[in-house]
DNA sequence: GTAAAAATTTAGACTGGTCTAAAAAATAAT
DNA sequence: ATTATTTTTTAGACCAGTCTAAATTTTTAC
C-alpha cells in the first residue's frame, strides 16, 4: 500500500509521462510536486524499490504497470469527490480542487464504489476530465490544448486541467467552461498569447492558460 | 493547525477525560493510541508547547479550552461522516468506523458546513452519539453505561460507543441497537457478566460490551 | 573534442513520530 | 520509614520525507 506522498509522486508521473508513455525526468517532477531535484531522486529510488516505477539512473523514470494502476485509482477517487462536492454538496466548480487532494486519499475500496453508484457512475468529473471505472478503465478523450488549433477555427471546451484553483476561478470568470464554444481569432507571435471569442465577447488569453483549455474541433 | 496524529491524541485525550474535566495519565493514553508510554511523553509536550493541554511532570495533563475545542472539532467532523456514510451511502451501521477515522482529518470548514447542511443538520449519529455544532457546541447527553443500571430495570439504549468494527458488528447481531429497549435481569457477582433480555431473548453479556452500550432509565 | 552549463545524484543533516533500554520519581507494601 | 513496585521521563536510535551543499554525469557550445 503506497504512502500519500507515494500517491502524489505517482500521479505527478503518471500524468507528466502522458498517461504512462513516456519517460519523466527528476526536474520535471520536482517542479510539479513543489520540491526539489535531491528529493525526488530519494522518493524514486523508493517507489523503484516497490516495483511501482522503473529507474535508469540520470536517464529518468517509467511508471509500472502497477504503479499505472495504483496512479489510475488516485485519479479516479480524485475526480469522483470533486464530482460528489459539486453535484451534491453544490461547491462551485473552482472550489474542489485542494478538497479532492485530500479526500483522494482515503483508503476504502467499497467507499468508491458506493460513491460511484451513489453519484450514477459518472464518467466525467465537472472539469470534463474522464474518470477511470473501478479496474482502471479510462475512455481516451479525443481533443487538443486549445493553442493547438489553427486561427479561425471554432472548438468546443470539452474539458479543463484543474491543477489550480485560480486557473478555474479565472475560466469561470471568462466563460471558459466545458461545453462552450470557443473560436480562436488569431495568435501573437512573440508571446503565444491567443485572441479569442467566447460568448460573443472578444479575449486575450496567455500561452500557459490556453495550454489548460481542452477542445475537439 | 494540529497535524493528523496530534488531532488522534486530542481526541483521545477528550475522551478519556470525561469531555475535558478530569486529569489524564500518561499510561491511559499509551493504552488507547496502541502506543508506548515514552511516545505519549514526546507527543504531550508538543502539544502542551502548543497549548492545547497543560501539563506537568509525573502529574498528568489537562486538556485547555483550545484543545478541547480542537478535538470537538474533529469528533464533529467524525460523527458527520459517519451518518453520510450510513444515510446517504447505505453502509451498515459497523462499517463506518474505520473509513470515519480517515475522513475526520479532511481540512475544510466550509466542507463540513455543507456536509452538515447536505445531512439536514442532525444531531445524533448513527450510533446514537451527540454532534457538536460548529461552534463545538454538544448536548450533555443523560444516560449511564449499562452495567450501571440495577437487576430487575428495563431501560432504553441511547448509544453505543463505536470504537471498533467487532464490537459494532456483535451488538448488530444481538439487537442491541439505539432504540431498543434491553432489561437487565441480573449480574453475575465473580466476572460482573450481566444476563440481559433484548428482543424478548435472554443473553449473558461481558462486563466489557455492557461499558459500550449507554442506556437511559 | 574539450570546456562550460545544466541536470542528477550523493552526503549529511533536520523534523515528526515512533521505539527500546535505562534512569528518575511516585506509590504501595511491609 | 525504608524497600519494592509501578509509572513516567530521558537518552539514544530509527524511518519517512525533506532540505542544502557538494560531487558526478550528461548535454550543449564552441
Amino acid at each position: 500500500m503506497p504512502s500519500f506522498t507515494e500517491e502524489n509522486y505517482l500521479k505527478a508521473i503518471y500524468h507528466l509521462s502522458g498517461s504512462g508513455s513516456q519517460a519523466v525526468l527528476t526536474n520535471e517532477i520536482a517542479e510539479v510536486m513543489h520540491t526539489k531535484a535531491a528529493s525526488v531522486t530519494d522518493m524514486i529510488k523508493k517507489l523503484s524499490a516497490k516495483n511501482f516505477i522503473s529507474y535508469e539512473k540520470y536517464y529518468g523514470v517509467k511508471i509500472t504497470k502497477q504503479g499505472k494502476s495504483e496512479a489510475l485509482m488516485v485519479i479516479r477517487k480524485h475526480r469522483l469527490w470533486e464530482t460528489f462536492l459539486v453535484e451534491k454538496l453544490r461547491f462551485n466548480w473552482d472550489e474542489v480542487h485542494e478538497i479532492a487532494e485530500q479526500l483522494e486519499h482515503i483508503q476504502s475500496a467499497v467507499l468508491i464504489q458506493k460513491l460511484d453508484e451513489f453519484l450514477g457512475f459518472p464518467t466525467t468529473d465537472p472539469h470534463g476530465e474522464p474518470i477511470p471505472d473501478k479496474h482502471g478503465k479510462i475512455a481516451v478523450p479525443l481533443r487538443q490544448p486549445l493553442h493547438g488549433l489553427a486561427a479561425g477555427y471554432t472548438g468546443t471546451i470539452e474539458a479543463v486541467h484543474d491543477s489550480d484553483s485560480n486557473l478555474l476561478k479565472y475560466l469561470n470568470r471568462i466563460g471558459a467552461v466545458p461545453g462552450k464554444t470557443i473560436k480562436l481569432i488569431g495568435k501573437e507571435e512573440y508571446d503565444e498569447s491567443l485572441e479569442v471569442e467566447v460568448d460573443g465577447k472578444r479575449l486575450t488569453i496567455s500561452k500557459t492558460v490556453a495550454e489548460n483549455i481542452l477542445v475537439t474541433a
